[in-house]
DNA sequence: GATGAATGAGCATTCATTCAT
DNA sequence: CATGAATGAATGCTCATTCAT
């Protein structure tokens, strides 16, 4: 938790929050995650928040509004690696192979999103309900990242490394692979051991040879 | 629209429903899958099935008895074929190669999938706050699909077809490819051109030559 | 307070309402001729009527449309005696000179809005602030108001009894004193001593003597 | 606008108001009259004022008070020109006729109005629910108006030009008279067209027959 | 004097659930 | 069995007012 708190703050640094404000967003992404958006009533987060349930609609128009000030920046987030300019540089620079590519993207993502666990169940639950969230998921989320990898992939392919498929079938795959791992974590097995290095590890050797053209 | 009604009534068929009932469960499963269980008041599904709102908890003591009557009978179905009596014997006669185990689990739980969409859609979204849904769940699906899982891993790995890791981690990549491929073409791309054939046959050979042994 | 009790019920006769609807429309109608209709809170209707405030959304689905199922039958019984079919015949018939005509209009209205004085308050209280009550009164009471009047008028002009202006200005003169006669009874003077008798004949006299033509 | 504005200053002239207070006032004036007192929120008022909230309850205990400080000083000037020093005296020289006098007062009392058109709105909207305007307005509007007309009318009747009916009863019909003239003008036909000359000559010459005494 | 964040009581409205018919 | 009127707790949100800065 204090973890969690120490992130959050970190999280939405840009934006000039007063305490209160702080206390508001940490209980109610707490209160989401748990519950659930619909099931979470403003009485219950301004308790737990220790502020009187008038303040969270001085700063929040509405219940929505809130929620989407605390998905919005995360959303943001998730897509910054690939959102560099002179991404093509940074491509031909950096990760010479599509493993190491892979590799840097899994591992700094998944740093990301164990930071960000609580928010991004959230996310992943309302992306269905709120078509607000959807858009901005497609526009600034989905868009980018199709964008990017499309291009990772042709340069990619144009050195042989990965399998001659269409991008968008190769993020599939590999986006369900690298979020099946973080749902196996997170949400099936949130209490049970679990090696994050070996799974990690197991899940790039899988995408590797599933999309990869290495004699391997 | 009639389709998913014709299922509907197969699904429940083994409960000597009345016609009311059927009503309250039909209108029930499109409001759940549309808005969520909590958004959805029964206020609103009395008036879509076009009962009485006491109707409702004359058949199903809460709201939440509601949800798990529509739930738990397409998790049973979920893993039907898996729970075949002799399911060894099965896999010795049937399926004698890990990709025609692969083929037929995928294109047989496809048409179930499909045929439930609306449902599995509510299962996916409520699993994470409903502790009684969770634990149906790990009880009659992911224990029994697990359990009969690493059997046909083992099988298959005795017959050298399949990489030698633990069944638990060759199962989840499995399960991730299979659900992303059912999440991508029901969620995110509802409306999209998507040509099933081809993204289907990609993701088993993705698959396969993931956890596949190369001698292929 | 029994007399404006049976009346209520006479008022709303042809709408079937049960006992509970009559409290809250009872118990509304005082409160907002009281305190007005901002600043009546339907948790206190709900308390006068005896009733939980559920209820009272159960059978007005918005407090407005609570004050407008009070204030619209009274509308349109206010003008009633002038939306009689044949009305010109009756004219002919009932009343041959105009001093006839304005006593009986009067007499018969003051007993109307007696009985209905609340509600005929809450609805001058009102009209400024809701277009729909506007909007309802200009189409239903001033509209079939001005209709009558003016083929009154021009019956009694074309007689030599009414002087030669036109309707809507002779409308407007009537309407302000007799309008005037009640808020000095009604609002000014609710608790004072009043002679009904001489103050309406003293009315009447200035109506004729201002409209009238000399030769009386 | 304009109009107004440069009113407004006027009216609150012996006051020594701040800008900010009078920004206040206007703010207050406009929202009161078109939406109601009650339903008017201070924090509205702030904005349209430009200041914050806290400010208008430095000048303004409550928002009560507000109200009470826009109405007084209309009220008060309202019965200006009856509340002249030696008003008997002025009667003798100024006014030989009822004529002249109540052309005189119309006329003048008109141009007040349409100048305050807004507040008195609100005066009329709110005394029925403010015993302080209640009483305010028994006080110095109606005693002294009742007084003054009173002295008036024996005038006029002892010089055999007013009828020898109770100064009340004049009174009533004259201001039901005037006064039906300004709703009719403000309140019912506000974007209508309508001369106002002809109106209100029509409107004198119908109280002169109905309370004079001329063979005329 | 002016600010505006903070308050908490109060608001209209919705909800799942009950029960007499 | 089925109904739907009734409930009252709970909900998201607004309000006039206060007060530290």
């Amino acid at each position: 938790m204090s973890d969690q708190d120490l992130f959050d703050e970190e999280l939405f640094e840009g934006e000039e929050l007063t305490e209160k404000q702080k206390k508001i967003l940490i209980a109610a992404i707490e209160s989401f995650s748990e519950k659930g958006f619909a099931a979470t009533s403003t009485n219950e987060i301004a308790k737990k928040a220790g502020v009187a349930e008038g303040t969270i609609f001085r700063h929040y128009k509405t219940k929505k509004e809130l929620l989407l000030n605390i998905v919005s920046p995360v959303m943001a987030k998730l897509v910054a690696p690939f959102v560099i300019r002179d991404f093509d540089k940074v491509l031909n620079k950096r990760f010479d192979t599509f493993e190491e590519f892979l590799r840097a993207v899994f591992k700094n993502r998944h740093e990301f999103i164990e930071k960000n666990s609580q928010i991004i169940r959230i996310l992943l639950q309302e992306i269905p309900f709120q078509p607000e969230l959807r858009e901005q998921f497609k526009e600034h989320v989905a868009a980018k990242l199709f964008e990017r990898f499309t291009k990772a992939a042709a340069y990619y392919q144009e050195k042989g490394q990965l399998l001659e498929i269409p991008p968008a079938s190769a993020l599939r795959m590999t986006a369900s692979s690298i979020i099946g791992y973080f749902i196996a974590k997170y949400v099936i097995f949130p209490e049970s051991e679990w090696d994050d290095e070996v799974e990690m590890e197991r899940t790039i050797q899988f995408i590797l040879r599933g999309l990869g053209t290495e004699t391997k």
